[in-house]
DNA sequence: AACTATCGATAATG
DNA sequence: CATTATCGATAGTT
């Protein structure tokens, strides 16, 4: 599907290419004659759901967008007290987060000592920091996970979200320990760094929604991590 | 900031401040040339971003909002390219989720043997099926898991994550490949029906985005689950 | 990045 | 659930 033909999706098939050169923009300003509407843009335009081919719109219009939803996103959570947690990727291999679910997720495994208090002989209960000495089996850095134990790594995941979730759900205890299960955990734990150093030209920006606060949502709450400043590549 | 009283319309229009400090925005406005319209309803109205204390107007604002959230994010998905998962919890314990990621995932385990060929020595190429003898540990189920390995399981599945995801970036295959990691993981683990069966009234909904089709986004891709009519799991 | 005109989402109503 | 009028999001532009 080229561009210049509508592909008959629905709502309003008429597509109209923009020949339009809006004659107020540049052309001589014989004053405004009638200060109606001084039209400056064109203002927004329909626009085609489908791809965008040229890389630096499609790269404005993620931003915009991701931006939109996420502030969508967290005004629900506000309206309706639902608990959200969504991930995007982005074609570059970013990824954003929005959501509780990670800060609930942290809080829970911070003070974990706290929560889960009678453990038998572990002493998991100093587990505010890092336990450097050591490493468990998952704490182990991914190289040395060979190709062949990948199909048992996924599987080990997909095993404990449902543990991991049926297990909550019998404790049925507060709801918003229901709520940070497994969803947005990697982004979380790749904030430890490690990740970072390993992928390139990977970053991970975080996005916190509004119900820290009362009822407005926090606009700047991007935090940048792995690399200082890398501009570009969406 | 206190909010008392609860309303029997939450609308309050006294506090409405103009961001905007452009005049010429309000010359936009039509101009209230007394009534020739018979307005029969009031339209939209400003609402506060606040908690919705009825039940019935906070379940349909759940409703209208949840799937505009859902639509822009198919939009986002097929403009930009991106990847996008997201679960949503609604107050009653319902799930939500839209996203490839759960197809992706359930695609990549299904056929993680082809996936992953070339291993040396170990036989991770017949995973493809069940190993239903001698359960792994995350196969367990939960109820054996005493409540003081909550924390583990809950540091498995972070650091399962971070070093899952790292993995699949190293590997930088197929960009499928990396979308589907951890994060829509329990709910397609959940269809298994176990949660199903412990939780009473909760059920989980699933949402496709469109990037199966061409532009369109689905609509009524929603799949209830947990009890009889349950029409393949691909 | 900031602005503006327009389009799309949705609160209120039938 | 359909409609409508308004508000909010955003495509195009500077």
């Amino acid at each position: 599907m080229e561009d210049g033909e509508a592909s008959a999706i629905t709502c309003v098939p008429s597509k109209e290419q923009t020949p339009l050169r809006n004659p107020n923009l540049l052309l001589n300003q014989p004053k405004e004659t009638k200060q109606k509407t001084p039209k400056t843009t064109k203002g927004r335009q329909k626009i085609e759901i489908k791809e965008i081919k040229e890389v630096s719109r499609r790269q404005v219009t993620f931003s915009k967008r991701r931006y939109g939803l996420f502030k969508k996103a967290a005004e629900l959570n506000v309206l309706c007290g639902a608990h959200i947690g969504i991930i995007t990727f982005s074609r570059a291999g970013r990824i954003y987060t929005f959501g509780e679910v990670k800060t609930l997720i942290d809080k829970y495994l911070s003070k974990s000592k706290v929560t889960l208090s009678s453990h038998p002989g572990g002493d998991v209960g100093n587990g505010g920091e890092d336990d450097e000495n050591g490493l468990m089996w998952w704490e182990r850095a991914v190289e040395s996970v060979p190709e062949e134990e990948m199909e048992e790594y996924m599987k080990a995941l997909s095993g404990l979200s449902a543990n991991l979730c049926t297990r909550i759900y019998q404790m049925s205890g507060d709801r918003t320990v229901q709520m940070n299960v497994p969803a947005l955990t990697y982004p979380t734990a790749m904030m430890d760094g490690k990740v970072a150093m390993d992928i390139e030209n990977t970053m991970v920006r975080n996005y916190e929604g509004p119900n820290a606060g009362n009822n407005g949502y926090i606009e700047n709450a991007m935090i940048p991590f792995g690399f200082p400043s890398q501009s570009g590549r969406q």
